[in-house]
DNA sequence: TCGCGTCGTAAATCATAGGA
DNA sequence: TTCCTATGATTTACGACGCG
């Protein structure tokens, strides 16, 4: 379909990828709240003064993080193994 | 070994509008004309009277139903813009001295 | 009880970033 | 450079709850 969409004034264009440690802290959270991935709103806000991005970014990112969690299970499960694990030889000191 | 688990958040819960199986929820992506108009409507006022949105309903193709979320949602993304985004005025704030 | 409002989110889709 | 997938943002559509 003729998609012809207005390319234009989209600030989707220059989006950046996090930096690697503020993924790191959004999937540690996500990884140690598994049960229940839902930050409160002060959550988001620690979270988005760590990562050095706004709260609208982490509730993004946090939305696009359980949808694809579930959109494959399977290789979601070895990344939240990964994360546990590392939680637990963090633990062990 | 394997910690991750079946928690109830990991299932679906939009699966269908109503009735019977057949899955898969459907997004229609609205078209252009009808966005440019829903947002001249918008300009004009942001909420919509009762009569207003059936013609402009009508006038789109688009179900009662549809006008009126397009709306708060319309509003709640204009809400979003004029907060997440002022940092013009003056980002002073971080003066701790 | 209706009916429309906000809030937070689901799910689909868009648009580009980034890497082989 | 050319794909192709990963990823962040935006767009429809609800459910839950508030208020008049």
């Amino acid at each position: 379909v003729m998609v012809l969409r207005s390319r234009f004034l989209d600030a989707r264009r220059k989006r950046r990828n996090f930096s690697k440690q503020a993924t790191e802290i959004l999937n540690e959270y996500f990884y140690s709240h598994l049960a229940n991935p839902y930050p409160s709103e002060e959550a988001k806000e620690d979270l988005a003064r760590q990562c050095q991005i706004t709260v609208s970014q982490v509730s993004n990112w946090f939305g696009n993080k359980r949808i694809r969690y579930k959109k494959n299970i399977a290789k979601a499960q070895e990344e939240a193994n990964m994360y546990a694990a590392k939680k637990a030889h963090a633990a062990s000191f | 070994n394997n910690v991750a688990q079946l928690y109830p958040w990991m299932t679906r819960v939009h699966s269908t509008t109503n009735s019977s199986r057949g899955e898969k929820r459907q997004r229609t992506a609205y078209t252009r004309n009808q966005v440019l108009e829903l947002e001249k409507e918008f300009h004009f006022n942001r909420y919509l009277t009762r009569k207003r949105r059936i013609e402009v309903a009508h006038s789109l193709m688009l179900t009662e139903r549809q006008v009126k979320i397009w709306f708060q949602n319309r509003r709640m993304k204009h809400k979003k813009e004029n907060k997440d985004r002022p940092p013009s005025a003056q980002s002073a704030q971080s003066l701790v001295n």
